[in-house]
DNA sequence: TTTCCTGCAAACACTTTGCATCGAA
DNA sequence: TTCGATGCAAAGTGTTTGCAGGAAA
């Protein structure tokens, strides 16, 4: 997808700066941290910023371009909003998997109602041991 | 359930201290971040330095004793572990719902195996506007 | 005695704010 | 010219480390 025009959709003006920093993120194959974009754009001889990565990742995460996603170990993470999916994170390598099969199910929709609570999304992710480490 | 014994099962010395942060643990009727054990203790006119929190917040982790949970708010909580439950955070008041109601369903359970990952536990929170802010 | 706990100071890592400059509409 | 985008410096926030004193087994 063009990036240039995500950006347009979402009332966003197009900049360089923005383009590079989400043409980083749509190369990743797994959700990277500022550093790591830093790093990447630096491989790429761009220099954004630190600043600037994080406003505009904000800015992203607003419009729903972007997700952010914590596998605690202190730094968030950040990934192209794409379809819905969910992550196995391994406990000791930190590798990241994503996985597209349904795994989310309420058993009972009125536990929301219950509450009054008008749910708008979910954070799901499943810790454990990948293959390579066991 | 009485802490002492609790830290004694888990061959923890159950000093003082260690009392201290998990009664104030206990007491809380959510899971409450690092600064609130730090505000809850000092009422009661006990002073811990930040750091034993920290430290044995850390060691109660490690020993299942409490749970760490992320509000995506830059801070971590932590709550006694009991019952296996959820949570519906607003993203408005930022308050905090535990429920208890069955929510996770793995629908195909052949999705851990298939990627060899060996699942020890998941983390599953829920984001959206209360009552009291819709 | 020996081991483990705790506090203090300082360091660290990540993120945010203030302000001046730059650049596009 | 006006408003938004960016960079630099600095501050803020939450957390961790090093080290020394202290308490418990």
């Amino acid at each position: 997808m063009d990036l240039q025009e995500i950006l347009l959709n979402k009332q966003i003006r197009p900049t360089s700066t923005r383009i590079q920093i989400l043409n980083v993120l749509q190369k990743a194959s797994k959700p990277i941290d500022v550093s790591s974009i830093t790093d990447k754009l630096f491989e790429n001889k761009i220099q954004i910023d630190t600043v600037t990565i994080y406003r505009n990742l904000e800015l992203f995460l607003k419009s729903d371009i972007i997700k952010q996603i914590d596998f605690r170990d202190g730094r968030y993470r950040y990934e192209i909003q794409h379809e819905h999916h969910h992550h196995l994170i391994c406990n000791k390598c930190r590798n990241v998997i994503p996985i597209y099969d349904k795994c989310l199910a309420i058993t009972d929709e009125q536990v929301f109602e219950k509450y009054g609570f008008s749910m708008q999304e979910h954070h799901l992710e499943f810790f454990g041991v990948c293959s390579q480490c066991s």
